[in-house]
DNA sequence: CTTGTTTACTAAACAGTGTTCAGTATGTTT
DNA sequence: AAACATACTGAACACTGTTTAGTAAACAAG
C-alpha cells in the first residue's frame, strides 16, 4: 500500500508551505510582527491547523532558520573559488555582512532572536547549521596557516575572533546601535572598521 | 505657588516608580515576559494610569535604557585608575562582557533589543547614552595612540572595530549561538578569542 | 455497498497582550 | 459653595499563541 507513503509525502508538502508561508511574511514584515492567525491566512488554513504539523511557533521559526542557512551558505560558494586563502576570509566576512543588509529578517531569525533557539534545548545534536557554517570559516582559517599567514595554534579560537569581530559590525547596525552617527559617517564606520580589522589581522595573526 | 512645583515632583516620582518596577521585573523575567499590567500590578495602580506618564511600552524600555547605561559606568569607573591605556582598553573589554553576563536582561536592553530605540527615531539629539558610552572608549584609544602603542589615523574607526568585536562575542553568546559548543569550550573559547584578539591588536595596530 | 475507524481539519474558546476612552472622584481655584 | 482641572480607573477593542471538542471526509474490513 502506498497510501501510507503518499501521506507522507503530503505531510511533508503541507510542512513546506506552512514554511514558505511563514517565510514570506517574516521577510516581507519582520518575525515580531507576523501571527500564527496571518500564516494560516496566507496558506487557507485555519491558525489550529498549524499546530498538526508544528509543536509551536518557535518550530516554525527553527524551520525558517535552517532554509535561512541554506540561502546564505549559496551567497557563500563562490568565495571557495578565490585562490588565496586571506582574500577567500575578507571575502567571506563581506558576504556575512551584505547577506545581513540584503536580508536583515532572516539574518535575524538566524543569529539574534533567541526564539528558533529554544527549540532545540535538549538535543544536542541538531545545531548542524551554525556547526557547518562555522566550520567552514575554520577551514579557511586553517588554509590560511598552511599558507604561512597566520599563526595561530587553535583555528577554532582564531575562527570565533573573526566571526565575533563580522558579526559584532552587523549586529550593531541592525539593531539600531549605529543611529548615534549621522548616515554617511554610518556607512563609513562600517567599511573602514571592516577593513581595518583585516588589515590588523595580518600583521598582528602572525 | 509650589504647588505646580510639587505637582512637577510628583509627577517625577511616579515616573520614577513606573521605571524602578519595570526595571525589577525586566531583571527578574526578561523584557519580553513583562506586560504593562505586571508592571502596573507591581507599583499597585491600574494599567491605564502608565499611559498617562509613558507614551507606550517603548518609552519605558528607553527609560530603563538609560538608566542602564548609568549602570554600567558606575562598572567602568575603576577602568580609569589604570595607568597603561592599552591595559585600561583591555580591561574595559573585560568588563562590558562580564556587565553582560552579569546582567543579560539590562544588556538586551541597553544593545540588542530594537524596541527603545524606536521611540527616538526622529529626535537626532538624544542618542546621548550610546555616544557618550563611545566617546568613553574612543578616547582610550586616543591615549593609546599618544603612548605610541597603537598608530592609527583615525581612533574612532579603530574604537568602531573594538567595540564590533568585543559585542560580537556577548551578542553570540547571549544569543545562545554558541550553543553547537559543550559548555567547557565555550568558556574556553570566549577568553581565548578575546586574549587573541587583545594580542592581534597589539602587534597589529602599528 | 455498508459498516466502523482513522485522519484532516476547523470553530470557538481561554488566557493573555498593548492601548484607548468614558466616567468618577479628588484637589485646586474662583 | 460652585466651577474647573487633575489623577485615576473599569471596561472595552482588537489583537496574540494555543487547546479542545466536534465535524466531515478518507480509508479499511465485512
Amino acid at each position: 500500500m502506498g497510501i501510507i507513503e503518499r501521506k507522507e509525502r503530503e505531510r511533508e508538502e503541507m510542512r513546506r508551505l506552512i514554511v514558505e508561508g511563514a517565510r514570506h511574511l517574516f521577510v516581507a514584515n519582520g518575525y515580531e510582527k507576523v501571527s500564527i492567525r496571518n500564516i494560516a491566512e496566507a496558506i487557507e488554513y485555519s491558525p489550529a491547523t498549524i499546530y498538526l504539523y508544528f509543536k509551536d511557533k518557535n518550530e516554525i521559526l527553527y524551520a525558517v532558520h535552517s532554509q535561512a542557512f541554506g540561502k546564505m551558505m549559496e551567497e557563500f560558494r563562490p568565495v571557495f573559488d578565490i585562490d588565496d586563502p586571506f582574500e577567500r576570509l575578507v571575502e567571506m566576512g563581506r558576504r556575512y555582512m551584505q547577506f545581513a543588509v540584503d536580508n536583515p529578517e532572516l539574518f535575524d531569525i538566524m543569529f539574534i532572536v533567541t526564539a528558533p533557539m529554544e527549540t532545540l534545548e535538549c538535543r544536542e545534536d541538531i545545531w548542524s547549521e551554525g556547526r557547518t557554517a562555522f566550520n567552514m570559516l575554520v577551514q579557511v582559517v586553517q588554509d590560511c596557516i598552511k599558507a604561512g599567514i597566520f599563526k595561530v595554534d587553535d583555528a577554532e579560537v582564531a575562527a570565533m575572533m573573526i566571526w565575533s569581530n563580522i558579526h559584532g559590525h552587523t549586529a550593531l547596525f541592525l539593531r539600531k546601535r549605529m543611529m548615534m552617527f549621522p548616515e554617511e559617517r554610518r556607512q563609513v564606520l562600517m567599511t573602514e572598521a571592516f577593513t581595518l580589522f583585516c588589515d590588523t589581522m595580518k600583521k598582528g595573526l602572525n
